[in-house]
DNA sequence: CTCGACCGGAGT
DNA sequence: CTCCGGTCGAGC
């Protein structure tokens, strides 16, 4: 097919620019653009970033208002045809625009904004066709001395091009005079796209002669040149081409010398593409498989079935804790790698620890590329480019490696799938386990989901008789691996301890337990569920809190910063010292949980040596993986800490887990806190006694029996799920529902208010009108009812009051695309654009 | 998003 | 009648 027409998406997140603009692509470039390229293109009067989402033929639109794409950005186009097919199925599914879910693919690195270019006039080629007489051979106007200023200025630095933002540095506050020579034709603009980060380059040294040449060469140096001869020698020598910087060192020579040599034509240097790697300096030891357990056996090849077959099959790998899920995840990509095809592995960011690391980078070495959040953008863009280029065969990252552009992908894993950090909280908000499964139908392949506490979604559709082609098969490991016990684990009720006359934050069984490891030299790990705590600023006095000029929520208290902020808007203030409403000196610092548990721990144990991880300590980059070496050489007897010490640590001489309020996230106003809990437990419980000895765990709790903590403490899963499906089906929550939440938003609270309501009757219309709104009590399949407006949990943020409303449905109909359309029909009817709806399609967090 | 076009009110 | 600030709508 003859395309000659580009259809590009602009990088410019406005309602209205969400669609394809047509562009025609120019001769030079026609070999190159394929779709998923990205291009600088004229857009208005400036330039913008675009990606190419399809090609057409030229017959088929009107030239006239068609501008041709300016520039090519990459030689290869950075994403691969499934993904800008991927890009289009989530921007439908989670309510986004199509940049915004084609930015989500790509590293920040490709992020390219257009950077302005002056020249003068007359650089310009005479014999460009676009140019009239009349501005080639116009009066050049009369200038004044300013712009005289800036017109020498330009002319002298003519080789360089000149940045605008260069020049207005130069020329501070003539602004307005840069602008007026513009105007006057005098100097011109031009726009490039320029990325946030160069790849980066070294330079690098080869001989260019051999042989008989070599010889000659070598025979010609003069004796002054004595050095440049050892150089040419050792360049023959190792026959290869080798980065300056190890010759300059090996050798002990300067780079003058090797230049002379490259100058004589004797040697060659040149800039070489590497790649930052931010584990070069690490050594990994290879680890082999290990022989599998009799489930890991059946696991393993069930999986490898499908595997084998090239055809799209989902897991559900429901595996207790020490079962050995890791090792079935990496025979299963080693598997798929020797099929000649490629393997993500998701894991939540707060896991993916050095440990972690070190486990695929051991087993697969230089196969693998590692993304996550501590990576520079430099570093994340060429971990990217090592999948992109086909360099390694395994990612492993947190939830946005599930775009990994691997051409021929195989095998998706995704460890702790019930994790809250699969789903993005911003735009869009997509669910990494959605998207998984979406991109394995596309590329047939296979996905793991594994877990010790699967999510309810996932094990109802696994056990769901509905005949879902794409629903997960249920795989079990219920063994430990290495044959050590569960944990015992015993739940002491908080009430009979204060009747007792217990005022500590400790029981007496914790306390006994904590004291028992310090005799023993074993470990002791506390977990604070802080979930809906935070570290609030009150006076104790007048009860006056210190809250957001702009939120309504609490500030929060930072020790190291000694001040107040807030979460959501950024806002700071000096921590006071006397209250602000009425100059009490009582005021008190809610501080950090965890600060006063440590306080409390050395006034009962003194001498204890207290390792905390909050966010507090945490801050630092590798301050985490310190903190965790430090426990591990055992420089210290407790590790106390928040959801961080949690997720996949594994100490030997870990043998009690201190759980010191489990009910925090039971109070959580939020459909899913019993399950939150329960799978908060039952992880913390499994960091005990995971190794030879055996562990205890205490849970501490003013509700002993909550079915999540009963359940918990008895390791049993089933259980549970047994019991809180009940009450999700009796609710019409998820997963017999699925809900969007809608947040509305503005500045006024009455117009709010009118438009909320007005919304949610506009949303009901329709939906009457599709034949879809009625109650969920009813007995049909497609259903949809919709709860509320009301304020939402915060009811203000950044100055702007906030409304929701929930969408709840069953069913196969797109309610997703009823709250959009609705949505965009009453933007479109609004004069006011301060107005902002929010769609989130299967939220999390009820908030 | 960002720019120029366009409109209406206040000021010369 | 001009100048400024705010609003509108186009962008291929």
């Amino acid at each position: 097919m003859n395309c000659k027409i580009a259809r590009v998406i602009v990088d410019v997140p406005s309602r209205d620019t969400d669609r394809p603009f047509d562009y025609i692509i120019p001769d030079t470039m026609k070999d190159w653009i394929e779709i998923g390229s990205r291009v600088g293109v004229p857009f208005g009067h400036r330039t913008v970033q675009g990606f190419v989402i399809d090609l057409r033929p030229d017959s088929e639109l009107n030239f006239a208002r068609m501008k041709p794409i300016q520039e090519l950005l990459d030689l290869m186009p950075p994403l691969p045809l499934d993904l800008v097919k991927l890009a289009e199925w989530m921007s439908h599914r989670y309510a986004c625009s199509m940049i915004f879910a084609l930015q989500a693919m790509i590293p920040t690195a490709l992020k390219g904004k257009a950077e302005r270019y002056i020249q003068l006039q007359e650089d310009i080629d005479p014999t460009d066709e676009d140019q009239t007489d009349e501005a080639l051979y116009a009066v050049p106007p009369l200038l004044t001395g300013e712009e005289e200023q800036i017109v020498a200025y330009i002319k002298a630095n003519g080789s360089v091009p000149m940045t605008m933002a260069h020049l207005s540095a130069q020329f501070p506050g003539q602004g307005e005079t840069i602008k007026g020579l513009l105007r006057a034709g005098v100097l011109t603009e031009t726009q490039m796209i320029k990325d946030k980060v160069r790849k980066k380059t070294v330079k690098t040294v080869t001989a260019t002669v051999s042989g008989e040449a070599a010889e000659a060469a070598l025979a010609s140096f003069s004796a002054q040149a004595r050095r440049q001869k050892e150089v040419l020698e050792f360049l023959l020598e190792v026959g290869v081409t080798i980065s300056l910087q190890e010759l300059l060192t090996t050798l002990g020579v300067t780079a003058g010398t090797v230049k002379k040599l490259a100058e004589k034509g004797f040697a060659l240097i040149e800039d070489a593409e590497v790649f930052r790697d931010p584990y070069q300096d690490r050594r990994f030891k290879r680890t082999e498989p290990l022989p599998r357990t009799l489930e890991q056996e059946l696991v393993y090849n069930k999986i490898s079935e499908v595997l084998d077959s090239r055809s799209y099959g989902a897991f559900l790998l429901h595996g207790i804790t020490g079962s050995g899920k890791t090792e079935v995840y990496m025979q299963t990509i080693e598997r798929c790698i020797s099929l000649g095809r490629q393997a993500i592995v998701l894991v939540p960011e707060i896991s993916l620890t050095p440990q972690m690391v070190e486990r695929f980078k051991g087993r697969f070495g230089n196969k693998v590329a590692v993304m996550h959040s501590r990576l520079s953008t430099g570093e994340r863009y060429d971990e990217w480019r090592k999948i992109r280029e086909g360099r390694v065969q395994v990612a492993i990252g947190a939830r946005s490696a599930i775009f990994a552009p691997f051409s021929d992908l195989g095998l998706i894993v995704m460890d702790e799938e019930h994790e809250t950090s699969y789903k993005q909280e911003e735009t869009p908000k997509y669910h990494a386990r959605d998207v998984a499964i979406r991109r394995a139908k596309q590329h047939h392949a296979a996905v793991i989901l594994g877990s010790a506490t699967p999510s309810l979604e996932s094990y109802h559709a696994a056990r769901s008789l509905d005949n879902d082609q794409y629903a997960p098969i249920l795989l079990e490991m219920n063994a430990r691996a290495s044959g050590s016990r569960l944990p015992s684990i015993q739940i002491v009720d908080m009430r009979e301890e204060l009747r007792e006359g217990n005022r500590s934050m400790f029981s007496r069984q914790l306390h006994a337990g904590i004291e028992a490891r310090l005799e023993r030299g074993e470990q002791s790990v506390l977990f604070l569920n802080r979930r809906g705590f935070s570290t609030f600023v009150m006076c104790r006095t007048c009860g006056y809190v210190a809250g957001c000029p702009d939120c309504d929520i609490s500030l929060t208290y930072h020790q190291k910063s000694n001040n107040l902020r807030c979460h959501y808007c950024g806002y700071a203030v000096p921590a006071p010292s006397v209250c602000p409403e009425c100059g009490s000196e009582h005021i008190r610092y809610f501080g950090t949980g965890t600060q006063r548990v440590e306080t409390e721990l050395s006034k009962l144990f003194p001498g204890i040596r207290v390792i905390r991880m909050d966010v507090d300590t945490t801050t630092e980059k590798g301050s985490h993986e310190k903190l965790l070496q430090a426990f591990r050489e055992k420089k210290g007897d407790v590790l106390l800490g928040t959801q961080m010490v949690a997720k996949g640590l594994d100490f030997p001489d870990v043998t009690l887990v201190g759980v010191i309020a489990a009910d925090t996230s039971l109070n959580f106003p939020d459909f899913r806190s019993a399950e939150k809990t329960f799978q908060l437990l039952t992880q913390v419980a499994g960091r005990a006694g995971r190794h030879q000895l055996p562990g205890e765990v205490v849970i501490q709790t003013y509700i002993p029996d909550h079915y999540s903590i009963v359940h918990a403490s008895s390791h049993d899963y089933n259980s549970f799920v047994r019991e809180e499906l009940l009450h999700r089906k009796a609710l019409h929550y998820p997963p017999y529902s699925r809900l969007i939440l809608v947040t509305l938003s503005h500045e006024k609270l009455p117009l709010l208010l009118r438009m909320a309501e007005n919304f949610t009757a506009n949303l009901r219309g329709k939906a009457q009108q599709l034949g879809w709104f009625g109650n969920m009590d009813r007995f049909t399949r497609d259903v949809l009812d919709i709860l509320g407006p009301v304020a939402s949990p915060i009811p203000r943020i950044k100055n702007r009051y906030r409304f929701q409303c929930m969408v709840k449905y069953r069913g196969s109909l797109d309610a997703a695309e009823l709250v959009r359309s609705v949505a965009e029909t009453m933007l479109n009817d609004m004069r006011d654009s301060s107005f902002q709806i929010s769609i989130d399609v299967d939220p999390q967090m009820l908030m």
